[in-house]
DNA sequence: GTCTATACTCTGATAGAC
DNA sequence: GTCTATCAGAGTATAGAC
């Protein structure tokens, strides 16, 4: 228990968790041994117990540190009043955030089901939180009639996954810059809920969606 | 070798490989033992390499198989020549393909890193023909000036991630119909390239994107 | 705080009887 | 074609020396 002279186990556990977040986001949280995550760090398996109760936990606390650090950093933002311009906000963040963190946001969006019940939940309100940012950008955006959002809650999902799908294929390096992105899905976001019809007005639904093929329950997470 | 009598093969080969569509889905390749199938299969470990050469043989040919499945539905509908009523049957097509088969789906989005760099190869290529079809469709429009697409191969990325994340939260018997999501995302796709810019045009970048901050490679997969 | 050593379970896959 | 039995190795996690 004591601490001896010449230990490091601050230096340590940092290295811990980001071998953990490297690995788990290249492979998969199941594909992922604490054996190759000690031998990332360069200690003995049984030496990671130090530093983390469970392999889940290691899972959870990445999890929730990146949610959570989201959530902070985009309320430490301001919120502009106009909904055209809250969304290009949340747009802008919701990229550029998430470039910097391929691999939190890949793990955050793919190894929910890797959480154990108790987990899954914690984790689970704030992707609620978080998506209702958005959701509440374009319930307001379309009751004052600046944008075309005839379900709230799918298309925040929609515009959620859009982005989100960045992770899977930007490169530092590659042929666009992260800014570059950034202005074209930023301009993509704000036409696919334009109050202004596309082009040849297809197949749009109406602002107010007809009740005909509705059913009862709601839609869930 | 031989087939005794009574036993039923085929049977257990079929049920074997909805078992393990439906259990690599839920639990994710790597954490889905062959024993978990058998015993969803009803027959002891060992009887399924009787149907199969190995696990990983297992995912690869259910991935192959979805995605060969998926560009022959939808070469077997003509496509419209016109840019925005192609896009309008893509995305339709693709809404409705998926939310038909989202355990599928799900697995060749979110299993191509648990595939042996051979088979990976494979299933890859088959992901950008299908991926080059949406590509096409927003090229053809970008140059009859009836879409606004500044990047085509960025554009049609965001749309299929837009597109396939519907399996991530869609169920059947929720509060919207699988064809009232289908209008839902067709409207928000036929918008989001509309050549009619957003409401307050806030930064819509140029359908000719400026040289400046490109870099040099080329964007990967 | 890290080490070595280990407990115990599970893994993918195979062999041979029937 | 399925069974039982089994292999060799890897899985998470713990115990106790230092």
């Amino acid at each position: 228990m004591a601490r001896r002279i010449g230990s490091s186990g601050a230096q340590t556990a940092d290295s811990l968790a980001k071998a953990a977040l490297r690995l788990f986001a290249r492979h998969g949280y199941a594909a992922v041994s604490m054996r190759m995550i000690a031998r990332e760090v360069g200690v003995q398996p049984g030496a990671l117990y130090n530093h983390v109760g469970s392999k889940q936990d290691l899972l959870r606390d990445l999890m929730i540190g990146h949610m959570t650090e989201a959530m902070k950093a985009f309320r430490a933002q301001p919120l502009p009043e106009d909904p055209a311009a809250a969304l290009e906000a949340f747009t802008r963040f919701h990229v550029r955030f998430h470039i910097d963190r391929a691999d939190a946001v890949f793990i955050s969006y793919m190894e929910l089901r890797s959480l154990e019940p108790e987990n899954f939940r914690a984790v689970e309100r704030l992707r609620q939180e978080y998506e209702g940012i958005l959701r509440g950008i374009l319930e307001r955006g379309a009751r004052a009639g600046v944008m075309h959002a005839p379900d709230p809650p799918v298309a925040a999902r929609a515009i959620i996954s859009m982005l989100t799908g960045v992770t899977h294929w930007f490169r530092e390096g590659g042929r666009l810059t992260a800014r570059q992105i950034e202005d074209i899905y930023t301009d993509m976001v704000a036409r696919s809920v334009s109050a202004r019809p596309a082009a040849d007005g297809a197949s749009a639904p109406d602002d107010t969606p007809k009740d005909t093929e509705r059913t009862a329950c709601s839609t869930q997470a």
